[in-house]
DNA sequence: CAGGATCCTTTACGATACTG
DNA sequence: CAGTATCGTAAAGGATCCTG
C-alpha cells in the first residue's frame, strides 16, 4: 500500500510547501509582485515611467528586480533605436500566467482594508497601511 | 464628467496597486507563505513542530515572525497549563481568508517546476530551486 | 533616457547561548 | 518546551555622481 508513496497526505504537503517556496523565490524581494501588477495593469512602460508609476523604489533597486525577473523570463525588455535611446518593459506570456496570484493578493487587500474601515481601527504600526 | 474620480481608470489601478502593497506590507519577510500554508494543511501545531516542519527557519525568526501573523490577526496563540508550558499556533478564521492565496502561489510553483522539466533545463542560479 | 559605480545607513536574517 | 538576548553577516535601500 506504501510502496509508491508519492500520493499519501505527508508527501503532498510536502510537495504543496515546497511549491510554495518555489514561488516565494522566484519572486522574492519588496518590489516583485508590484511591478507585475503595475506591468499587469499598464501594458508596455519604460525605466522612467515604472520608476514613477512604482512608488517608493529608487533607480538601483529596480534595475536589479527587472534584471532577476527577465532572467526568469517573467519580463521582455525592449531596446529602441531612438536618441537617445529608450527601453521598454512588458510582460511575457509566461509573466502573465502570474496574474491569478496578483489578482488574489488584490481582493485580500482591498477587504482588509474595507474590513479595518468597518472595525473603525486607527491607523497605527500595528495594522501597516 | 470627472468631479467624481473615483471610478476612472487611473484611480482604480492606484488601488489595485495600493492593495497589493497592503498585502505585501502584513505578509512580508521570506516565511510568512510558508508558515501559513503550514498552518493550513496541519492546523494546531506547536511552536517545536513548527521549527521541525518549517525546513531552514531558526527560533528567533520563527518566533517574530509568529508575532507578527498574531498582532494582525492571522493566527492564534494558546499557552496550555502543561509542564513545562506547551503553546500552540493556530490559523485564525481570518487567517483562512489568506487560503486562495496560498493555493494559487502552490499551483504556479507546481507548474513551474513542471515547466522546467519539460524545457530539460538544468538547475542553476538562473533558475533557483 | 537608461542605467552602472560608489559609498553609506539600515534592516533582515542566522547561529549560538541562555532562561523560566 | 518556548522562547529571549547577544552578536555578527548579508542584503536592502538611499544618495550622489558618472557614462553612452
Amino acid at each position: 500500500m506504501h510502496t509508491n508513496n508519492s500520493h499519501d497526505p505527508g508527501t503532498i504537503c510536502k510537495a504543496k510547501i515546497h511549491a510554495i517556496k518555489d514561488t516565494m523565490g522566484i519572486l522574492s524581494g519588496k518590489w516583485k509582485f508590484h511591478i507585475i501588477g503595475t506591468l499587469l495593469l499598464h501594458g508596455t512602460l519604460r525605466f522612467m515611467d515604472l520608476l514613477r508609476e512604482i512608488d517608493g523604489i529608487g533607480a538601483k533597486m529596480l534595475s536589479k528586480e527587472l534584471q532577476d525577473m527577465e532572467v526568469n523570463s517573467l519580463i521582455k525588455r525592449t531596446v529602441k533605436n531612438t536618441k537617445p535611446i529608450t527601453v521598454e518593459y512588458e510582460i511575457t506570456e509566461y509573466g502573465k500566467t502570474l496574474s491569478p496570484i496578483i489578482e488574489e493578493l488584490a481582493k485580500w487587500g482591498t477587504s482588509y482594508r474595507e474590513s479595518l474601515h468597518k472595525k473603525q481601527i486607527h491607523i497605527a504600526k500595528k495594522f501597516p497601511l
